[in-house]
RNA sequence: UCCGGGGUCGUUCAAUGGUAGGACAGCGGGUUUUGGUCCCGCAUAUAGGGGUUCGAGCCCUCUCCCCGGAACCA
């Protein structure tokens, strides 16, 4: 075991859900039970809030070798869809989680109408045939009362009847509704006769055309909880004024063991980004990223494509733990957990992504020569490999300039810096085209200087990245700029969209050294001194940049100003 | 307006009546063949008032601020 908060083997922080369970066990509660569930609706694809609440629930049913369940939350037949439900199983495993099982709330459509009939017969619930519009004016509002329907006493017979003939298709959409028969003076909106059942005469992803009669989710989510035994049902704030008709409906079911207890905290929110499934589909809609897995969009499949390893995205979630308080962690902090993961793991490349020509005049003409380049300097066991050097080389442009600004320690006429693992050279000139653009560096190399280090013992301030010209292959970067430009996107005006980053993607071709077109599709490697690079799974020459290395050079240019 | 949930360094999470601590970010230094990693150090917080207590971030009380709640969405 590691102490290391990145290692998959620290045991998640304690935290008030996981210290609840806890007590429940030490007293016996549920049996010393631990059941939990993840409920997705399939209306759309997983994002990085939805990685924390996997880690919660499933988390904790690890923790106390308990199951937790992957359970769709299909109770709405117009907005889900089949598409959506394998891509959630499969971003749920990329995860690293292995659902006990995979169920379905459309499983228990059966069942819960049969509870829903015990209701009526036990007088908690009625049909009602006004419009939605009428039902809604009743409810009353915060502070003041609700009235209760003309139809809330309906005798019981004439409600079973009406129930089963909106079963049976009888009815138009919207033209009936089953609510319970709670308390239309509540405080608590939600306990104002909420509507159970409504009609739609609509396709279901899995039930197919067997019902037009569906659950809400209130009805549903319980009582799936209670029917598969379900002992802790964890969800996010929202639910908390829920919380009430949750019991409310338990108590009012015949439950076939104990009842299950709902818990809420808070939603991952991240600086930068939104996760609004609306946003998500209108970003995509409207063009500003190429789909769901476009790198820039926070839902697991991009974060997998831009190289996020599952185990980094884990890592924090189970860091930043589990309160009640409505947050929002910073990027930073996601991104350092990611850097955390590749340093140790992601071998180490060269790519020149912005190349400009150095000109090693005292080269003998034509000599190559191979130096050898350890793959990861963070661990012995990755070997090391051999990259071709010769007398002209592509650098970064970044790496040269004409005149120095204060600190700048790379090449500049009379510096002297090291080439990577190959010799010290001193810049000697430059040569540049008509616009006064530098098209070549020129540069003398120190023949006793192989490898990098001189035997006199003199010092370079700067070491940097070269690949030869004549054994380069071509490659292009994605670079990823944040897709918001503000901490909060739409904090200024209400709309996300005016916070765009104006060129949140930016497309260079570079050149790289020829190990690279080994990398296997998906894999990460760091470009030295650049960041993490991700190979795109389809397009072999295509990386998309994961994250930059911390720059402290760029610091130093900010500080300046 | 009513109900519910919150308020601890810049950000976030701890401290469950007994020295307010960690991480990220920041700043400074050391090591370094990546201006990376690593190491060392520095600075910064209990929303406010009253009370209980030997002792309060924690308990009581009042005030302020933030979030959620009146879909036939989840």
């Amino acid at each position: 075991m590691s102490d290391t908060p990145n290692s998959p083997d620290t045991p998640a922080a304690a935290n008030f859900v996981r210290d609840s369970v806890r007590a429940d066990n030490e007293q016996g509660t549920f049996g010393g039970r631990v059941q939990t569930r993840f409920p997705p609706e399939p209306n759309g694809y997983l994002h990085i809030g939805h990685a924390k609440a996997i880690c919660v629930d499933f988390g904790i049913a690890e923790d106390f070798s308990g199951v937790c369940k992957l359970r769709f939350d299909d109770t709405n037949p117009v907005t889900e869809e089949t598409e959506y439900v394998d891509a959630i199983i499969d971003d749920v495993r990329w995860l690293g989680f292995e659902p006990g099982d995979v169920v379905y709330a459309s499983d228990y459509f059966e069942t819960l109408y049969t509870w829903a009939e015990h209701l009526i017969t036990t007088g908690f619930a009625y049909v009602d045939d006004q419009d939605g519009d009428t039902i809604s004016a009743q409810r009353g509002g915060y502070g003041k009362p609700g009235v209760e329907s003309p139809h809330r006493d309906r005798p019981t017979a004439e409600n079973l009847d009406l129930f089963r003939r909106m079963r049976a298709g009888e009815f138009a959409d919207g033209s009936h509704v089953l609510r319970a028969k709670a308390d239309m003076q509540h405080d608590n909106m939600q306990l104002r006769d909420p509507i159970m059942y409504r009609i739609r005469h609509e396709h279901h992803h899995r039930t197919g055309d067997d019902w037009v009669l569906y659950p809400t989710y209130d009805w549903a989510h319980g009582q799936s909880d209670a029917i598969e035994g379900v002992t802790h049902s964890i969800c996010t704030l929202e639910f908390d004024s829920h919380r009430a008709l949750y019991d409310w409906y338990l108590e009012h079911s015949p439950l076939p063991g104990d009842q299950p207890r709902q818990t809420e905290f808070a939603r991952l929110e991240l600086s930068y980004t939104v996760t609004s499934k609306r946003k998500l589909l209108q970003l995509i809609n409207d063009g500003v990223v190429d789909g769901w897995d476009d790198p820039r969009l926070p839902t697991l499949r991009a974060l997998r494509r831009r190289g996020y390893p599952a185990t980094a995205i884990r890592a924090f979630c189970d860091f930043i733990g589990v309160a009640k308080t409505n947050s929002r962690h910073q990027i930073e902090m996601l991104e350092w957990f990611v850097r955390n993961e590749l340093n140790r793991t992601a071998l180490r490349r060269m790519a020149v992504l912005r190349p400009v020509k150095l000109v090693i005049t005292n080269w003998p003409t034509g000599h190559s020569e191979s130096i050898t380049l350890q793959n990861n300097p963070e661990n012995a066991d990755d070997g090391s490999r051999e990259v071709e050097f010769t007398g002209e080389v592509w650098i970064e442009s970044d790496d040269f300039k004409a005149e120095a600004p204060p600190k700048y320690f790379r090449l500049t006429p009379g510096a002297e810096v090291r080439l990577r693992g190959a010799y010290y050279v001193k810049c000697t000139g430059y040569n540049t085209d008509a616009d006064g653009n530098v098209t070549e560096v020129l540069a003398t190399y120190d023949p006793e200087t192989r490898g990098g280090s001189a035997p006199d013992g003199r010092k370079v301030k700067a070491t940097i990245h070269w690949v030869s010209t004549a054994h380069a292959i071509d490659i292009t970067a994605a670079l990823y700029e944040r897709l918001f430009a503000a901490e909060v996107p739409g904090e200024r005006t209400g709309d996300p969209f005016d916070d765009l980053h104006p060129n949140s993607r930016e497309i260079v071709q570079g050149k790289a050294e020829a190990a690279l077109a080994e990398a296997a599709p998906g894999q990460v490697v760091q470009f030295e001194r650049l960041g993490y690079f991700a190979h795109d799974h389809d397009q072999p020459a295509l990386f998309h940049r994961t994250v930059g290395l911390k720059d402290e050079w760029a610091n130093v240019q900010k500080r300046g100003k």
